[in-house]
DNA sequence: TAGAATAATGAGAAGCTTTCGCATTTAGGT
DNA sequence: ACCTAAATGCGAAAGCTTCTCATTATTCTA
């Protein structure tokens, strides 16, 4: 029952709040644009704007429900923040997106921040390459 | 004498790109965007359009004269491309900009990507933080 | 459970950055 | 100096995201 997080966060609970959570939560893509689910929402019979898929997007990442990337050239994509952090590898080719964590990459980040006098806040890093799938 | 550059990129040399490319090596702002350059060239008494701005930075970034970065929220960012790849730290509240290069994590990156499964073609990597003049 | 107060919605307009189209100008070779 | 192809500036347009506002839905209270 999702309705939780949303109420959680401040929110009422709305049929559109529901079915993009829900969409979020169920969609075999965990990296979607605010495009896909609104197009999916459509094509599933609901009655909706883009505009408020943005808008409750946006909220739900100031709530800490949704996490934005910014993938190379094109729109932010979101993904359900379920706990632990990581990083992505995507597919020039194909789109493909795979996640990872790298400990010692996390580590470094942390000592370059130090060194050069920053308190580090966020960081984001993006792999580019040609999958498996894709080479040849 | 800079004109050794366009030329050798097959452009022809003229007044836009010549412009453009001195203000990359002389500003003390090593990361520019379009916008940016366009505003200080009109400022200067230059005639010169926006569009040829864009057109002329992608064609440079096409010959590796200049590199483009897309810092987090807002435009594109260019900057001579001189040899050594570097990464970026910014500070979020006076969006100063530091560089670093760190030789462990582009290696665990290349190891990223194979385990993977990927064949490696680019990188992005921003540190965001608060800098030391930013604190309190 | 009805009603009031308030938040959320959908539709379209608008904002912003970047690109395109095209008539005009300019560069570079002869 | 002339010719041709390339480059320019301008405005329009694209693409993504946010805003505005009248209408509708949710939650709280009685
Ligand atoms: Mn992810
Ligand atoms: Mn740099
Ligand atoms: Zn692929
Ligand atoms: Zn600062």
């Amino acid at each position: 029952m999702e309705s939780k997080d949303i109420r959680s966060a401040g929110l009422k609970v709305t049929l559109p709040r529901l079915k993009i959570l829900n969409m979020l939560e169920s969609s075999g893509n965990r990296h979607l644009s605010a495009e896909n689910m609104y197009k999916a929402l459509l094509e599933e019979g609901e009655e909706i704007g883009l505009a408020t898929v943005y808008r409750v997007l946006t909220q739900f990442e100031s709530a800490g429900l949704v996490k934005r990337h910014h993938f190379e050239g094109g729109n932010s994509v979101f993904e359900l923040s379920q706990g632990e952090h990581h990083d992505h590898i995507l597919c020039v080719k194909c789109g493909r997106v795979d996640e990872f964590y790298d400990e010692i990459i996390e580590q470094r980040q942390t000592l370059v921040a130090k060194a050069k006098g920053y308190q580090m806040t966020d960081h984001s890093l993006y792999i580019y390459g040609i999958c498996s799938a894709c080479v040849n």
